[in-house]
RNA sequence: AGGGAUGUAGCUUAGUGGCCAGAGCACUUGGUUUGGGACCAAGAAGGCGUCCGUUCGAAUCGGACUAUCCCUACCA
């Protein structure tokens, strides 16, 4: 376990690597791109994933579970869609294995072809709306507000744990509408929940904006988006939520009759959240000595350690100590190890990034305090035994603001609003980060920005002031600068 | 998918043609320890990513494949 985390200036992707690895999250898999989530990586997204379950509830969601295979005639039924996707599906073509005439292990029987090929889903759309022709006939069936919790497979190139691997979990939400303005209200909805949740939750701020036309979702008629900026600089995509309009319902003739019973196409919003959100945890807090996790989604909040080791009356001060904490709704582990020495376990909590350390010890006893660190600013401080619990209590909702606070300041000096192409070049390979600056609207100069400086449009954020401007490529004018990064 | 690099024990790695592949950490056993990653001793563990070649002889040379990392490209 005494493992060193690669210094994050010296090597930013060995110090993610390495902080994956040593705080026992995940690992790579025998299957290219696959990665195994381990126990304590898999405890942090239950706990994002039971939150915003909880959040989708509270706003009229339920959960529903479709199939992983998708006929692939069903994939081309929406033209943007299909192109959009084609380049990375897993197919199954066959359903039965044999024993290889030719000796050794087995192959694939060809007498066992299918009929149609199967899609592994790269995402659900098309089944549930397949699915939801049956479903909806009437205004009186609508809205329609599923959600569900699922793996999803796509083929990429270039993987990396969490944040692009080639299957992944997340939930996808699917909804349907009467009305389009019902279905925009239902994008944005989404798109402010998941902002909620990564800010209060994750302690990760986020910008909200609508992606340009070269960046949406195939299949989408507006592409909201949160982009949340990792330490190194650069921009994570952290959620989409899609306003799809009518065109998964045309493309699968779902209609319904409306109260003047007239037929009409539903409208569609679709929206998701993968396991790249622990990758936007892991790049937002942590530091050299390992995982930082914000206190709201810490499977273990509160570790205590025996100095120098377990036995009375450490124990009867520590079991004291949990109770209390548990009675305010505290997670908290009482490490009673007698083979580990209390330096490696200091050493190991910080590598696993639990907020707040607590030691106990005889010295500590004869003063009837305890020691109390913090994991994020590595603060140590001595509190009196009796209202140590209350002390901690207060102390979480602090480090989950501070926590906050310090990655809304990275931010903030990573921001930089320019006007010309050369300030935005110096940037760019500069000190990086978000860079405001204006935009002619045009795919063209997008991408021709994208192709000088590799920087790309995160989105046209919606908290933005009008501001009259030009375009820092082309001169032409612009009325709202838009945001740009280099990005994940 | 294109370019570059790498692949030796769970991890980090030494070893560029020749006795049964060597070490540190981790692991097992015993003992001494325990206020920031303990120490001593004894042990177990790899046939060098995979396959095919060259060779009297391959971890070392060649080829193909595969995985990982970096740069392009693509995305949640």
């Amino acid at each position: 376990m005494a493992k060193a985390v690669t210094p994050r200036t010296q090597d930013y992707s060995q110090w993610y690597t390495d902080i994956v690895k040593n705080a026992g999250l995940a690992d790579h898999s025998a299957v290219r791109g696959c990665m195994v989530i381990k126990p304590h990586g898999f405890a942090i997204w239950e706990n994002m994933r039971d939150q915003l379950d909880k959040m989708f509830k509270e706003t009229g969601h339920v959960n529903a579970y479709f199939p992983l295979f998708i006929p692939k005639s069903f994939l081309s039924k929406e033209a943007e869609h299909v192109e959009g996707f084609a380049k990375e599906c897993a197919v199954v073509t066959h359903h039965r294995l044999m024993n290889d005439p030719n000796g050794g292990g087995v192959v694939v029987d060809p007498s066992a072809r299918l009929e149609e090929e199967l899609i592994v889903r790269p995402t659900s759309e098309t089944i549930i709306w397949n699915t939801y022709r049956d479903w909806i006939n009437s205004y009186r069936d609508l809205p329609l507000l599923i959600n569900q919790w699922a793996n999803v497979v796509r083929w990429e190139m270039r993987t990396r744990m969490f944040l692009r691997t080639a299957e992944f979990l997340w939930q996808e939400g699917h909804t349907a509408h009467a009305t389009l303005e019902e279905a925009k209200e239902e994008t944005l909805r989404i798109l402010d929940l998941y902002a909620t949740f990564a800010e209060e939750y994750m302690a990760m701020p986020v910008i909200k904006g609508v992606k340009t036309a070269n960046e949406r979702f195939a299949g989408a008629v507006d592409t909201y988006t949160i982009e949340a900026l990792m330490q190194d600089a650069r921009a994570l995509q952290a959620g989409t939520s899609h306003f799809l309009g009518q065109n998964f319902a045309k493309a699968f003739n779902v209609t319904f009759l409306n109260e003047n019973q007239k037929s009409d196409f539903v409208w569609a919003t679709s929206w998701g959240v993968s396991t790249r959100l622990m990758g936007g945890l892991i790049m937002t807090h942590s530091d050299d000595d390992g995982l930082i996790i914000p206190p709201k989604l810490a499977p273990t909040q509160v570790s205590i350690i025996p100095i120098p080791k377990p036995g009375s009356p450490i124990d009867e001060a520590a079991h004291k100590l949990m109770e209390e904490l548990k009675a305010e709704g505290i997670t908290v582990a009482y490490d009673r190890d007698t083979r580990k020495r209390p330096g490696f376990k200091f050493a190991e909590n910080e590598l696993k990034g639990i907020p707040v350390r607590i030691g106990i010890g005889k010295r500590d006893l004869e003063k009837s305090q305890i020691e109390v660190a913090r994991r994020d600013t590595k603060e140590k401080s001595f509190v009196p035994i009796d209202g140590a619990a209350r002390y901690i209590k207060d102390l979480l909702p602090q480090i989950q603001q501070q926590l906050f606070q310090k990655a809304v300041d990275f931010r903030q000096e990573h921001t930089t609003s320019v006007d010309s192409l050369d300030d935005f070049k110096d940037v760019v390979n500069g000190k990086g980060g978000f860079i405001y600056a204006h935009w002619d609207g045009t795919t063209e100069t997008e991408v021709k920005i994208k192709e000088l400086t590799k920087a790309t449009i995160r989105c046209i954020p919606m908290d933005q002031e009008s501001e009259d401007g030009s375009c820092i490529l082309t001169g032409k004018p612009s009325k709202q600068r838009v945001l740009f990064a280099k990005a994940y």
